[in-house]
DNA sequence: CGCTCCCTTGATCCGAGTCAACAATCGTGG
DNA sequence: CCACGATTGTTGACTCGGATCAAGGGAGCG
């Protein structure tokens, strides 16, 4: 993602809390999360809210965003962030350029897709212990692979009432089970920096399973088919493959 | 979607509930749903399903399983279904020489994802009455685009069980949620068809927008900036734009 | 120093789950 | 065409996980 960096034409910092782009808006310009946690969310009629994915370091805001004119759901910054501005002359080029880039940002994009998947299965039949510990192993695995964690232990800037717009549960009810989880000796969590101090238990509770997330591990074993045919999924057709 | 249809070399024909693709299938190979419908699911440890997402006919299985190696997850027939195979190297030409369609599956590709982060909205913040409501609105829109409805009333193959696992509700609240529809005279279901009776009041039940299905009502107004710039999302740069 | 978030904990309530029994429908083979 | 077993739908009684309401305590910050 490096390469991507290099691209950005000028750096934007954004406060805490404030918002990158709200649903409608335009969305032809990429942006590119240097620093800094996002998310992805949808208030709803009655003011709830519902998180639906989030954007750390390294992530853009909105990959696929050059074949929508409006963006579906806001994105809001969850600490400060430097957000590198890219304009969609610039991506397309990169796109034509740089085919490794390409198919690294198509593939971000499949594993993002699964983590939608997995969500919905979260969401849909695990109860409120497991979605937690589940949120807990999922971002260290997603930090890991982004250089962000070490030996099971993060910064994560979510409060309470975050995760509980993540998981569909309430805070009060997210302060408990973390609780629980503190004096099981699973977690310590602190000034927003988690540690997983019993990972095989959290894994266990959590019923979590590396599968889904094998795109994050580094040893995935998949783009077989398409690089044996010397296929690229993004570019215009001037980007020689492999 | 008929050039895909016409792609297919050979049809299988699979039993109502049966499985085309297993967890860990490799799929190199494209299958696209004629008729009949068929879903994507997880199998959690404990045995509960999840349903993550319905395959309808003019739909592929796998779209961007090139790029995978093995399934995710698996997929099951819900009804009788004639399945078009279609090999790699085939689906790669036509993505070659028909942009036009290689667009259109990067388009349906993006309606997708759309519907996966709707579903989460709904997961996490939407109680049974409104997911079921949701759920009833969202199909009519989607078939009515395949022209599979006309005027709110659709063949609708799921039983109460599979609508439970798709919502994270139980069969027994699916049935008193539907019961009680059925008394306010808001649908009609008898028979696997369904009939929305009053679609204000449905929508109004459901809190349900139609902004987030935009995709399928035709009526959308994206794709400038890709178009302008005559890029195309998928091919191997021997298709020339438009 | 005082505000404003955020976290924490207790008491109570309710939407949805569980358990159980039975009716209706469907498919299949005799 | 009917009989039988197997799904699917329906309803009631009861339970429970998580929501709601309410009140303090802490920590960061202007």
């Amino acid at each position: 993602m490096n390469a991507l960096t290099a691209l950005t034409s000028r750096v934007v910092v954004c406060n805490k809390r404030s918002n990158i782009l709200r649903e409608g808006d335009p969305c032809e310009t990429i942006y590119l999360v240097r620093t800094g946690w996002a998310c992805r969310h949808t208030i709803l009629p009655d003011g709830k809210r519902q998180i639906i994915s989030f954007v750390i370091p390294g992530d853009l805001c909105n990959d696929h965003g050059l074949l929508s004119k409006h963006m579906e759901h806001c994105i809001d910054t969850l600490t400060p962030c430097e957000i590198g501005v890219i304009s969609p002359h610039q991506f397309l080029d990169m796109l034509n350029q740089h085919p490794r880039i390409s198919r690294a940002l198509y593939w971000s994009g499949l594993v993002t897709e699964a983590m939608l998947r997995e969500r919905i299965v979260t969401l849909g039949r695990r109860n409120a212990t497991q979605r937690i510990a589940h949120l807990f192993c999922e971002l260290l695995l997603r930090l890991n692979a982004a250089g962000l964690a070490q030996n099971h232990r993060y910064e994560l800037p979510l409060t309470q009432g975050d995760i509980a717009d993540t998981l569909g549960l309430t805070i009060v009810h997210v302060n408990r089970v973390i609780q629980t989880m503190r004096t099981m000796g699973l977690i310590k969590l602190k000034s927003h920096v988690l540690e997983i101090s019993n990972w095989d238990s959290l894994t266990a509770l959590g019923k979590f399973d590396l599968r889904h997330v094998n795109g994050l591990t580094g040893n995935d074993d998949r783009t077989s088919t398409a690089q044996q045919l010397h296929w690229s999924p993004w570019p215009e057709g001037l980007a020689s493959v492999h």
